[in-house]
DNA sequence: ACATCTTTGTGACAATTTTCACGACATAAG
DNA sequence: CTTATGTCGTGAAAATTGTCACAAAGATGT
């Protein structure tokens, strides 16, 4: 599947957010950029930024900057922006109903296809062109997904979990207050708003004159 | 307002978390938990949990665990689950109309005490239990608040987060796909859900066999 | 053509964070 | 009392991540 494992986790993360804002800067129709540019726009140092693109090898020219044009195109062949990977979103409550009308096909590669509710009412509907299922015909259905994007009520989570993986999704993304065990080989990202909310409030207490942070 | 600098800025985003499940086990009756056990739980290295609790100083007895009332009153006292910190929520849009429902103050120090919209069909009414005023009466409005949940158009979240600062908010956690520009002092913390379902993605395709991790 | 200005890419270093591994103490059982 | 087992707290080592600062290369202007 892939090779560079030399790439550390930390610029990882940064990268889907650069290839955003690389993006942006094409659509506006610049020609080029430099990293201290960039470093304005995504908040990130600049030498962070050096740091980050030079573990694929030069992008850039000395005393010119990226060209946008091909930063673009490299961070689409990275981030592999031309195979759409096919994304199921389970629990179609407020946050669900906020993920199907968010319209990440736009520009990436992940497109919402289907999502699963329990709600009678809610079945058979459809929000942002995502059509809606019962919850039962999830391992029906669920053949070419690979990701999973889980809303549900907490006690759901580890139940649910379970089913997404017997129908063969690698990737969760984890609202849910639930940490689930998932087995070897899956990859889980948990995003808990409650806790997010209270680090947030823990940092402008006890760190009250920094500089911003990634939560 | 605050004394120990000493703590990593690791482990403090980690508090919450920790507090969480600690609440967790002293709801379902739980009187010790080991490291070991709550490294389970919450999906983080027991030496990371324990070394995390040492900057506190000593939380546990050796070959018995930590006294999980002990522990909870610990973090209360921590977090500053005493004080109510009040929240404004800016936008209610889907996202926005789903954190109006999560009902934050259940185990939290935080409570959203009223929302801004430019909808005039929103203003005037309240969605789980939280006042919805005109975003024109936001300066208005927001005295006593200090920190501020972003959930509006991308093309609306600098100048609001200005309006904010203005009224004095001291931390925002941004929604939005805008790297916001703040002065020192203020905190923002951002969450993408674009740059989030992304970069699962990436992991999932090119570190394949890795544990889960942390967004 | 030349001097000057910009900006990259990176070696060296600093800071942060995680992990290992072990001494010390607790508890329980024989 | 002694042994076996479990667990913390923490020095020390390792791994990861971030920052500085500068030579080299190319861009720009006259």
């Amino acid at each position: 599947m892939s090779e560079q494992n030399k790439i550390p986790q930390a610029t990882a993360k940064r990268l889907p957010l650069y290839y955003r804002f690389i993006n942006n800067l094409h659509i506006q129709g610049k020609l080029r950029v430099s990293s201290k540019e960039l470093s304005e726009a995504v908040k990130v140092d600049s030498a962070t930024i050096r740091r980050d693109f030079s573990y694929f090898g030069a992008l850039g020219k000395k005393g010119y900057g990226y060209n946008v044009e091909y930063l673009l195109e490299f961070f689409r062949k990275t981030l592999d922006q031309d195979e759409k990977t096919p994304v199921a979103l389970i629990g179609v409550g407020n946050l669900g109903t906020a993920f199907l009308n968010y319209n990440f096909t736009k520009n990436n590669n992940t497109k919402i296809e289907m999502a699963f509710d329990a709600d009678p009412n809610k079945v058979g509907t459809e929000i942002g062109g995502v059509p809606i299922y019962h919850i039962d015909e999830l391992e029906q259905k669920l053949s070419e997904v690979q990701a999973a994007i889980l809303t549900v009520p907490l006690a759901e989570a580890q139940n649910i979990t379970e089913r997404l993986i017997k129908s063969g999704v690698t990737g969760i993304l984890n609202f849910t207050p639930a940490r689930i065990t998932v087995p070897e080989g899956v990859r889980v990202h948990h995003i808990d708003l409650s806790v997010e909310l209270q680090s947030l409030v823990y940092f402008m207490k006890h760190y009250p004159l920094d500089t911003d942070e990634e939560a």
